[in-house]
RNA sequence: GCGGAGGGCCGGAUGGCCGCUGCUGUGGGGGCGACCCUGCGGGAGAGGAAAGUCCGGACUCCAAAAAGCAACGGUGCCGGGUAACGCCCGGGCGGGGAUCGGCGGGGUAACCCGCCGGGAACCCGACGGAAAGCGCCACAGAAAACAGACCGCCAGCCGUCAGGUCGGGCAACCGAAACCGGCGGCAGGUAAGGAUGAAAAGGUGGGGUAAGAGCCCACCGCGCCGCUGGCAACAGGGGCGGCAUGGCAAGCCCCACCGGGAGCAAUGCCAAAUAGGGACCGCGUGCCUGCUGGCAACAACAGGCGGGGCCGCUUUUGCCCCAGCAGGUCCGGGUUGGCAGCUAGAGCUGUCCGGGUAACCGGGCGGUAAGAGGAAUGGUCAUCGAACCGGGGCGCGUGCCCUGGGGAACAGAAUCCGGCUUACAGGCCCUCCGCGCGC
RNA sequence: GCGGGUAUGGUGAAAAGGUAUCACGGCAGCUUCCCAAGCUUUAGUUACGGGUUCGAUUCCCGUUACCCGCU
C-alpha cells in the first residue's frame, strides 16, 4: 500500500478547502429562486449547465447553490448519483471560486453527468464560473 | 450416464483521503418566539424487490359504532393457519405431462402417423349455482332450445301407367289384373340419415320394426335413493329410473360469507399573520323549577320535560344545540414557519426443546435494528475481481492452464407491518422422478 | 407520498360481445392548359402481454406510457 499522497492530483486540488467551507454554502429550496436563476446567464458544458444570478440586496447572505436533474437524466438512481458528483464538485470548487452574494444552480445532464472523469468536471466547473464572472464585470 | 422437474440462499470485496444525516456525552453560541446552530469524543446509517400501489391490517380523523334493513363493492371446491387477507399449508375434483399398453394405417425393414386407455416427479385451474327467473347464441344450417318437421325413409287409401307378373300364341303380338313396381295426390307414421356450425337433444354394439326410435338388452355416461369410508369437499360400491338438465353467470342475477368513509399531504400542538369576514341552505324562535340582578318585561347560571341535529333509513345508548348556533355548500383574506405523529412492532432472525403431515403455534438462550424532509446513507483513488472479447498451449471431447483487454444486473427507504405482482448480471447449495449400466 | 382517470389510421372522435366506422389530413391516380374543387384508391398489432368465450375494441387480470386532484 502505497500512501495516497504520492499520486499527483490527488494531493493537488483537496489541500485546504474544507475549512473555508462551512461559512458560506447553503442550499436553495425554493421554486422561485431556481425560476429567477433559470433566466440568468449560464455555461452550457458536457457535464452541467451552470446559472449564476446576483442577488438583490437583504435577500439572503452568503453563496447559495442548487442542484436540479430532470427526468431526463434517467429513473431515481441516476438522478441521485448525478446530483451527488455535482454537489461534489460545488463543495470543493465553490469556496475558492465562487462569490459572495451569488445563487449557483447546477444541472444534470443525460449519461455524461454520471459518467465523465470526475476531475474533468472539476475543471469544467472552474472555467465556466471564470466565464460568468468575466462576463459579468 | 442420459433425460425430466422443483426449492432455497447470495446480490461484488478490501483499504486510503475527503464529506453528508440522525442519536448520545460534553462545551459554546443564536433567535421576539415556537425553537435552532455549532466544536470535540463515541456509535449508527437502503432492498430482495426499498418498485407497482393490487389486496389485508395497525394508527389518526369523521361524536361513539350496538343491532336490523336497503344500496353499493368484494370474495367463491373443502379443511386448517393467521391480527387479517383475494395470502400460505394440506386435501379433493378437472386439465396437462416423460414413458407405457392396446387398436388401425403406411413401409421390405428400421420406423412413422392417427385413435383409445392408464399415467412419474411435477405444473396449471376466478373451481358455488344454468331442473329461481330474465337475456344472448352473428354467419352457415331443415332446425339454435317447452323443439319443430324442410329433404329423406315407411306401411295405408285414391287415381294413373301395363315395366315386371299371369293367360293365349312358334313369333311379332293380343288379352287380363292393380299382386309387385313407377308417377301423382290424400291423410298419417318416423326422427336412424342429411353440405352447416363452437355447439344438433345421451354414446358404442346387438335385438327389434312397415320404417324407425331407450322401443328392448349389455357396457359406459347421466339423474334419484340407501349403504360404506372421510370433519368436509368427495370417493367406492348397490338398487331404481329409461334419459328428463345445450352453452354463456370474467351478461343481469340467485345463494353463502366479508366490508361504515377518508387517509401520515391523516391528525394534534405552538409561533406568526389577517377582515376571528361574507352569502345561501337547514333547524328553529320552547315549557317548568331553583338562585342572582331588575319595579317589570326580561337576562345569566344550574336541573328536569319537550323539540331539533349527529354525511342512506330505523331502533338503542351516548353527545351537542334551543336563540341564534352546532351543521352543510360556496366566496373572500392570512400563513407556506417550528415541533410532534416518526419508527421497538401482530418485530425480524440464529439455535435448541415441545406440538402439528405442513403452513404454523408455544417456550428457553442469543443476535439485530436508518429515520431524511427540495429529501442524508456518499465522492474519489488504489488493489483484487465474475460475465464477455482476443492470442497461445494441453486434451478424442465437455473442458483445463498461461496471457492481454474488460469491468458488474434490477434498482434508492418517505407512517409502519403481512402478502401478491412485476424487474433482475451472475454465482452457490439442496431435493425429487423415469430409463440404462455397474456393484 | 396518497388518491383517481385515459389509451382506436398522422390528428380529433364513433362502435351493441359477431365485417373496425366517420371527419380532416397524407400518398397515388383520374379530371384540367395549370391550380383549386370534385371523383377513385391506399395505409390500423384497437398501447403491450395473458385469460373467459365458438368469437374480445368491448368482459376480467397484469404491464407500460400519459394526464388530473390532494399540504
Amino acid at each position: 500500500m502505497t500512501p495516497p499522497q504520492a499520486l499527483p492530483n490527488g494531493t493537488a486540488a483537496d489541500g485546504t478547502p474544507p475549512a473555508a467551507a462551512s461559512l458560506c454554502l447553503s442550499t436553495l429550496t425554493k421554486r422561485v429562486d431556481f425560476l429567477r436563476a433559470a433566466r440568468a446567464p449560464r455555461v452550457v458544458t458536457p457535464g452541467f449547465v451552470l446559472q449564476m444570478r446576483a442577488r438583490s440586496a437583504g435577500e439572503a447572505e452568503g453563496i447559495r447553490i442548487g442542484v436540479t436533474c430532470s427526468k431526463k437524466v434517467g429513473n431515481a438512481v441516476a438522478r441521485n448519483r448525478a446530483k451527488r458528483r455535482l454537489r461534489e464538485i460545488a463543495r470543493l470548487v465553490l469556496p475558492e471560486h465562487g462569490r459572495e452574494g451569488m445563487d449557483y444552480v447546477l444541472i444534470g445532464r443525460a449519461k455524461v453527468t454520471a459518467s465523465r472523469a470526475f476531475c474533468d468536471l472539476r475543471a469544467d466547473l472552474i472555467r465556466s464560473l471564470a466565464k460568468l464572472h468575466d462576463r459579468t464585470q
